[in-house]
RNA sequence: GGCGUCGUGGCCAAGUGGUAAGGCAAGGGUCUGCAAAACCCUCACCACGGGUUCGAAUCCCGUCGACGCCUCCA
């Protein structure tokens, strides 16, 4: 199985660091907004790796922890008159509700910075120890990016070239402008914590560095996150934890690519936003992910009304497959049922494959589309519905690994008596050949959002 | 300006040396009272220009273009 590593811009074998373990820690968000379908497109790449990484029969702790204390949150937390960490408890509780809604399993835990204050303390202690940080006469602690001496190693870059296209106002009090904060000293009326340094807070990156050695330990197998976190927070990250452990942090750096909106990348900054919410108001959890399933995970994603209605049908073809095969078919032979066995066994193959090879999911939903075809043409062909029922559970496995639902819609009980009387009503005016009757009634039935499909063996109607 | 990723049919997109997966859309059929769904058929020489090779979308160089990062960001 290799897995693309963005430590080394190559796609690497993948080894463990203990057999059969997986140790995964993937950046989560800053929590004092909606979230929106970039972090649903980050969350399900994680998702899809992590449900394959189990597939493939490893065990995986997954961690993904939540930025709870920030400048963005409590600058929201000032305007709303609220406390921050009472803002943070409820977009965590909100966020954990959409991830669930996209069908993202749980992580095997969620660490809060808020939670981990006397870690952070310590690892920065221990990297003033080192000489890798300084406490400045501001208050502030600093990391000295030049005690590290492959520092840029992950995003590439050296820190001449840095200093060239700098345009930040560095801080008088750092030893070097690439220098950044462990630890920032608090602002008059400014949540703080105490510490060796005055009371204050910890800077973005260092919560990330603590929260892995916490969770996970010194050295882990997958570190992952969107491609806009490479520099400079995982970039940071490495530096202070391997300065603190002497040890490589990650084996393996996973980042997903940035999904597009108006060709651009979506984020909160840029206000080119679509909820969470928002999005499962109108579409279906299965069109995001089928959407992201279609492309390359490290690759840009294309969200808009084209691309989203493709992957709907996609969905809905997916399902078709899914569909009962007729109560009066006569059966394959025993050679085509043979056949569809080894298509289906084909299928699995090259699911894996494509899984195998950095997790490439839209060969993988290729090969999930051959086994879809095989099993329609078998229907079409009378197969009888043990036959039909392998080749069926194999899809429905295998879109499972995926983290697809193919569930179809359902509607009230009342709505669905309803429309059970009126698929009654028309099917009389059928046998009666009233087809204007026939008609009226189905587009009445349309209007319901319902579709009508008549068969041999009766009228069968879904939602959609 | 620097660093990085990338540029495949109308759209999304797989494919790293041997004559281009898959999905959507489109057109033509089968089925159907008509539809819907399903099935069958049709639909690309891979940004451009050089080079390496018996042979390149796939390797090298250049040009143009897109996106990301260099500042909070999944």
């Amino acid at each position: 199985m290799k897995i693309y590593n963005t430590l080394s811009r190559k796609k690497e074998d993948f080894v463990t660091l203990e057999p059969n373990l997986v140790k995964m820690y993937v950046c989560g968000v800053t929590v004092y907004n909606d979230a929106h379908v970039g972090h649903a497109m980050s969350a399900i790449v994680f998702d899809i790796i992590r449900r394959y990484l189990e597939h493939r029969g490893f065990t995986v702790r997954h961690v993904m922890n939540y930025t709870d204390v920030d400048d963005k949150i409590i600058n929201r937390a000032n305007q709303l008159g609220e406390d921050p960490l009472k803002l943070s408890e409820r977009y965590i509780a909100d966020y954990t509700n959409d991830l669930k809604n996209l069908n993202v399993l749980p992580a095997t835990s969620y660490p809060q910075v808020s939670k981990t204050m006397p870690l952070i303390v310590k690892f920065i202690e221990g990297l003033i120890q080192k000489e890798s940080a300084y406490a400045a006469a501001n208050g502030d602690v600093y990391f000295s990016v030049t005690s590290d001496a492959d520092y840029g190693k992950l995003s590439a870059r050296k820190l001449e070239d840095m200093q060239a296209g700098a345009r930040i106002e560095v801080e008088e009090a750092k030893n070097h402008p690439m220098d950044f904060a462990l630890w920032k000293s608090a602002k008059p009326n400014e949540i703080s914590w105490d510490s060796p340094w005055g009371k204050g807070r910890p800077g973005w990156h260092i919560e990330c560095s603590a929260m892995n050695l916490a969770e996970l330990g010194e050295q882990i197998d997958i570190h992952g996150g969107g491609n806009d976190l490479v520099f400079p927070h995982h970039e940071n990250e490495i530096a202070q934890t391997e300065s603190y452990t002497g040890k490589q942090f990650s084996r393996y750096w996973v980042h997903n690519g940035m999904l597009q909106l108006g060709g651009e990348k979506m984020s909160k900054s840029l206000g080119n936003i679509v909820s969470i919410k928002e999005f499962l108001k109108t579409r279906d959890a299965d069109v995001m992910r089928m959407l992201v399933l279609n492309g390359t995970y490290r690759a840009p994603l294309m969200f808009n009304d084209e691309t989203l209605d493709s992957a709907e049908k996609s969905v809905e073809r997916f399902k078709s497959a899914l569909k009962a095969g007729s109560p009066s078919a006569s059966g394959l032979s025993a050679q085509s049922a043979a056949s569809l066995a080894s298509n289906a066994e084909s299928a699995q193959r090259s699911f894996s494959d494509a899984m195998d090879d950095d997790f490439n999911t839209a060969g993988a939903v290729a090969a999930l589309f051959e086994l879809v075809k095989a099993i329609n043409t078998s229907r079409d062909n009378g197969a009888s519905e043990a036959q039909l029922t392998p080749a069926q559970n194999t899809l429905r496995e295998l879109a499972g690994v995926l983290g697809l639902r193919l569930a179809e819609k359902t509607g009230s009980s009342e709505a669905e008596a309803q429309v059970n009387a009126l698929i009654a009503e028309r099917d009389e005016a059928r046998k009666q050949k009233q087809w204007a009757r026939s008609d009226e009634l189905r587009d009445q039935l349309k209007e319901m959002g319902v579709t009508i499909e008549d068969s041999k063996d009766g009228t069968a109607w879904r939602w959609g």
